[in-house]
DNA sequence: TATTGTTATACTCTATAACTATA
DNA sequence: TATAGTTATAGAGTATAACAATA
């Protein structure tokens, strides 16, 4: 297992399952942000503090990457009405638009590298996956 | 799935779970040169040209860092008999005494956040970790 | 006093280019 | 001519420090 993990782990891994369904909107959504945009559709809104825990960087690199994810027009800062100092980061309709590509492209990849696995495999699989990010974030 | 996923690969993800198993080593064996040492315990001896391609990294960087593990004393560069050009990478006593530490951690560091896992989940899990795994190698 | 967000800065890691030696 | 390995250089991405504004 932990050949397979180190595989799963390696940098290159994350390009190369990112790369293709990031390639239609490869030029306002790279493989550092679009971790962030994930987390803004998943847990929004939510303020830039808080989408740094959820990405597992830095503040200031999280505050960086929404602020470029605003440009292009793919989510909101609003001031948080119960914090003046905060503010919630939200997907526009364009921002919701270019995820759900970017998930049915990644999930046609995942499925196609499954095809051939026996019944009942891949569903094990993505639930122990599920566990173990579960496991991973707490 | 996407959500799970996105956790296992960010960065953070990949210091947090190879910090407990490296932290005893931490002065020789950083996140970044483990890859590489894993790589020659697998399939050592093995030029740094193939090392890079399972790395998944240019050569030049399999290079240095195969360098920095020499100087260290976790492996040794042997002039590959067949070939003048190539170093053949192998790891030295103290190379596979340190990984045997390293995997041990870390095994036990997975099997910790899998114990209250129900019965044959993890199994299915480590299952279709190899399989996927495989798929992103081929 | 603590926290949010931002900017400037330095550091780490990587890839590209250029070179030598050998096939 | 092509490939293995190395070194110098530039680029991308990140964290640290310092700041203003608000709790």
């Amino acid at each position: 297992m932990e050949a397979a993990l180190v595989t799963l782990l390696a940098r290159s891994t994350r390009e190369q399952l990112y790369a293709p369904a990031l390639a239609p909107v490869a030029d306002i959504v790279d493989t550092v942000r679009y971790p962030v945009l994930s987390a803004v559709a998943r847990f929004g809104p939510i303020s830039a503090a808080d989408i740094a825990i959820h990405v597992g960087t830095d503040r200031t690199v999280a505050s960086r990457h929404a602020a470029a994810l605003e440009t292009a027009g793919l989510l909101t800062r609003d001031v948080d009405p119960a914090d003046a100092r905060a503010w919630l980061l939200q997907l526009t309709p364009r921002g919701r638009s270019v995820i759900r590509g970017i998930r049915s492209r990644m999930a046609a990849t995942i499925e196609a590298s499954m095809a051939d696995w026996p019944d009942g495999v891949a569903d094990a699989f993505v639930d122990g996956l599920e566990r173990f990010s579960r496991a991973l974030t707490e």
